[in-house]
DNA sequence: GTCTATAGATTGATAGAC
DNA sequence: GTCTATCAATCTATAGAC
C-alpha cells in the first residue's frame, strides 16, 4: 500500500479531529500532528482553516448527496411510471437508508457522519452553511416527493414535519455511538440495518398523522 | 427599576451570547463588555470561565425541568387514581409543552433555549455534560411514563424512539428561529402554543406506531 | 513540497493597587 | 468589589531557507 501522499492525510486527519473535538476546537496543529505532516502544509495546500473544512466537508459531502437524490428520483419515476404517487414509507427510505448506510461505506466515512451531524448545530455560520449549500438540493425533492406522497397533507405542515425528521435524523447520527440507556447507562447499540427498521416506522407514522 | 448588580448582568450577558456564538466562540472579554463589567470581574464571581456556564444552564435549568417533573407526575397520578395507564399524547404534552412555552416566560428564555438546544451537539464535553446531568431524571420519568403508555412496545424500541423525539425537540429549540422554507427561502415561523400542535400529532403516531 | 522560525492577534487567568 | 496591567499559553497565518 503505497503511503497517501500529505493532503490526504491532512484530509483524514482533519476529519477525524473536526468530528471529536468541533471546528473551532481543533487545531491546525493538532491535525498536522496526527497527519505527521508539517503546520504550514495546510496553509500550503489548502490555504486556510476554513478551506480545509470546506474541502473536508465536499469530498463526502458530494457523493452522498448524489446518491440520495439519485435514490429520490428512482423513488418518483417509478411511481410516475405506474400513474400512482410514492408512498412515504419509499419516499422516507431513500432519503433515511443512504444517510445510514453511508457510515460503514469506508474508513472516515463514520466520522464524517459525525461531523455533519454536528454541523445543523454548530455555532459556527461558515461550517453551518457550507453544509446546508450541500444538502439544499436534497432537501427540496424530498419536500416534493413528500408532497406527492401525502397530497391531503398542508404545505406548511410538511415542511414543519421535514425538520422534526432533520433533526431526529441529525441527532441519531450525531450520537449513534454516545447514547445510553436509562437508568443503568447501557451503551445502546444499533448497526445502520437495525436502525433504519427503527427509525422508519417511526418516521413513517409521524409524517403520515393526521393534521 | 434597580440596576442589577454585576453578577446578574455578567450571567445574562454569557447566557445570550453562548448562544449565539457557542461556549468556545465566546471570550469572557466579550461577556465582560456586553455586560459592562470588568474583566476580571468573571473570575472575582464564578472562578472560571466553565463555572460560569454551569451557572447560566443551572440557574434556568433547574426550574424548567422541575416544571417538567412535575407535569409528568401529575399525569402519572391522575391516571392511577383512574386505574388506567396514560395515553401517550399525555405523557408527550406533559414534556413537550413546558419545553417549548419555557421559551416565551421572559426576557432570555429564549436565548437559553437557543443554548440547550445546542448543548445536546456540543462538541465540547463540559457542555454537554452539564446539560445531561440535569435533564437525566426528567429523560428516565419520561421513559417509565411512556412504557406504561405503550406497554406493548418493546424497552429496546421505546428508548429509541425516546431519543428521535429528543433529536426532533432539540433541534426545533436550537433553529426556531432560522429555519426557512424551500425553494424560496421564505422565513418559517411558529409561536410555542402552535409548535405543541404541530409536533404533539407527528411524536404521538411515531411513539404508537407498531414495532 | 517540506521545513524552521516567527509575526501578530487573542485567549483565560491572576497579581496587586484602590 | 472594581480596576489596570500583564503573564503565559495558544492560535492562524506567513516569510524565507532548503
Amino acid at each position: 500500500m503505497e503511503p497517501k501522499d500529505t493532503k490526504q492525510r491532512i484530509l483524514d486527519a482533519a476529519e477525524h479531529l473536526f468530528a471529536v473535538n468541533g471546528y473551532r476546537g481543533t487545531s491546525l496543529r493538532a491535525i498536522t500532528a496526527a497527519a505527521k505532516a508539517n503546520l504550514a502544509a495546510v496553509n500550503y495546500h489548502f490555504g486556510s482553516k476554513q478551506a480545509l473544512i470546506e474541502a473536508v466537508i465536499e469530498r463526502r459531502s458530494v457523493p452522498l448527496n448524489r446518491l440520495r437524490l439519485q435514490r429520490l428520483e428512482e423513488v418518483q419515476t417509478a411511481a410516475r411510471r405506474q400513474g400512482v404517487p410514492p408512498t412515504a414509507r419509499q419516499v422516507l427510505t431513500a432519503f433515511v437508508e443512504p444517510s445510514l448506510a453511508f457510515r460503514t461505506s469506508g474508513p472516515g466515512a463514520r466520522d464524517f457522519i459525525t461531523l455533519i451531524g454536528r454541523a445543523l448545530a454548530e455555532p459556527d455560520d461558515t461550517v453551518r452553511n457550507i453544509f446546508v449549500g450541500h444538502i439544499r438540493p436534497v432537501v427540496e425533492l424530498l419536500d416534493i416527493c413528500l408532497a406527492e406522497a401525502l397530497p391531503e397533507l398542508p404545505a406548511r405542515v410538511l415542511i414543519w414535519r421535514l425538520h422534526f425528521l432533520l433533526g431526529s435524523l441529525s441527532h441519531i447520527m450525531n450520537n449513534m455511538d454516545k447514547l445510553q440507556a436509562p437508568p443503568i447507562g447501557l451503551p445502546l447499540v444499533a448497526g445502520p440495518k437495525e436502525m433504519v427498521d427503527l427509525l422508519l416506522p417511526f418516521l413513517t407514522a409521524g409524517m403520515e398523522a393526521p393534521a
